[in-house]
Parts: C-alpha cells; sequence; structure tokens
DNA sequence: TTCTTTTATCGTAATATTGCAATATACAAA
DNA sequence: TTTGTATATTGCAATATTACGATAAAAGAA
C-alpha cells in the first residue's frame, strides 16, 4: 500500500529507518557532501553543482531540514544552509550503535 | 516522476544513497536487530517476530539479500539467513566515512 | 503418491517519492 | 514603485514502495 506499518515497531527502530530514509537519495548525499566542503553554508549553489531543477533541490533541501540535519538561515535574499551540529552527532550516535549490532560475535552462519 | 537520476551522482554517492535507502525501513531494521540476536539464521519465525504477512517479509528478505547483507541457505524445508559478514563491514566502512565528512572541522554557520 | 510445511512469486491496491514547470513569496536595489 | 534575484510552494505526471491474498514451488513426512 506504500505505506509503512510504523506502529508494529519500536521508536528505535523507527527512528533509524528514517534517518537511513532520509539518507538514501544520492541528491541528498550530494548535497550534504558539498556542504561538508564548502563548509561555510550555501543555497542555490546547490542547483548549479548537482543537476536537478530548483525545485527539486528545494524539496530535498526540506527533507534534510525537517529531520533536523541542515539548518537554513536567512542572509538578505538568499538562505544559508549549513549543517546541524549536534543533530549530525545524534545521527552518528544512532547509526554506529546499529552498525554495531553483529560486532560482539563472531559469523556463526547456517 | 518518482524515478532517481543516477547519472547525475557518483558512483560513491549512488552506493552510499543505496545502502542507507535499503536500511530506510523500520522492518528491514528490525529483521537485522533480530538475526543479530538469535545469532544463528531465521527465516519464517521473522513472520511471527514482526507483525507482517510473509510474502511482505519475504520481499524485505529479498532487498536485504540483493544487496548482499543477508545470504540465505537451504536447511530442508526452509531457508536458513544470516549476516554476509564481509558485506556488513563493507558497509560500516563506507558508513563510517560517510557519517565524518564534517568532523574535520568545527561547526561554522551562518 | 498425497499431505504438510516453508518460502517465493504474482498480481493488485494504496500510498510515497522524484522531478519539474509554473507560480508565489520575500527582499533588496534602482 | 518597479525590477531583479533567490527560494519556496503548488500541481501534476511518472515511477517506486509497501503490503497482502492467492498461488506456486520445493522438499520432507505419511
Amino acid at each position: 500500500m506504500g505505506v509503512t506499518k510504523s506502529e508494529i515497531f519500536s521508536q528505535s527502530q523507527n527512528d533509524i529507518a528514517q534517518i537511513a530514509k532520509v539518507l538514501g537519495h544520492p541528491a541528498r548525499i550530494a548535497i550534504l557532501e558539498h556542504i561538508a566542503k564548502v563548509k561555510t553554508c550555501i543555497c542555490g549553489d546547490l542547483v548549479n553543482e548537482i543537476g536537478l531543477a530548483q525545485p527539486t533541490i528545494s524539496q530535498h533541501l526540506k527533507e534534510l531540514k525537517n529531520i533536523g540535519i541542515l539548518k537554513g538561515n536567512i542572509e538578505g535574499t538568499s538562505i544559508c544552509y549549513c549543517l546541524n551540529n549536534e543533530k549530525w552527532e545524534e545521527i552518528k550516535i544512532v547509526l554506529h550503535q546499529f552498525l554495531n549490532i553483529f560486532s560482539n560475535t563472531s559469523s556463526n552462519c547456517c
């Protein structure tokens, strides 16, 4: 049905999935990588950098803002996007923790 | 259009996004967490554990198999699923690396 | 062989996502 | 005010995803 049955999963499972889902598009990866590189925040440069239309970039930025990874500050006519460090650290912790669920034991497979 | 323009992104960006996308559903997180817990591999137990129908679980397992996270071995009537350690280590490296793109500098925001 | 169990696949319905043109909004400059 | 610039929103088309019932396929048990 295209709709995820979030109710049957734990908060933690939904959280991990939500973070991963937002990172699950190359345009959003490209946006984050570019912001990481240029340090000081960007806006419509992303439209030139990445080959997508302005509304499309704007939509991806919105999703990154929605879960708190990015924050946008109005700077004159343009909007300056940059990383929300606190959220990024939180995401790192959540994902690191998840990625380590298999690490405590050696591979015992069938 | 629902279709991602993968061509305009780098291999690395597509790879990261593809991994994240597969992890972007709570059912697949739940499946991985359960396999991590029970060590030795499971099959239809997941249907009981998680509250989804058997075809739905089977579909999620397929996606996890497709990118190589899980492998399934036939064991009598049932199929035994388990982690592909090599792939998981690879995923860990890829994601760790990506999660650290912001770590080298302090926050300078607008 | 037939029955049972287990998992995969097919088909379908409902919803979500991606992408963009058109348009709206906000604000600074002339 | 009008003009230009930058970004967001709306509306839509195309495709993808999620979920499940029905069914198929595979293999052991009776």
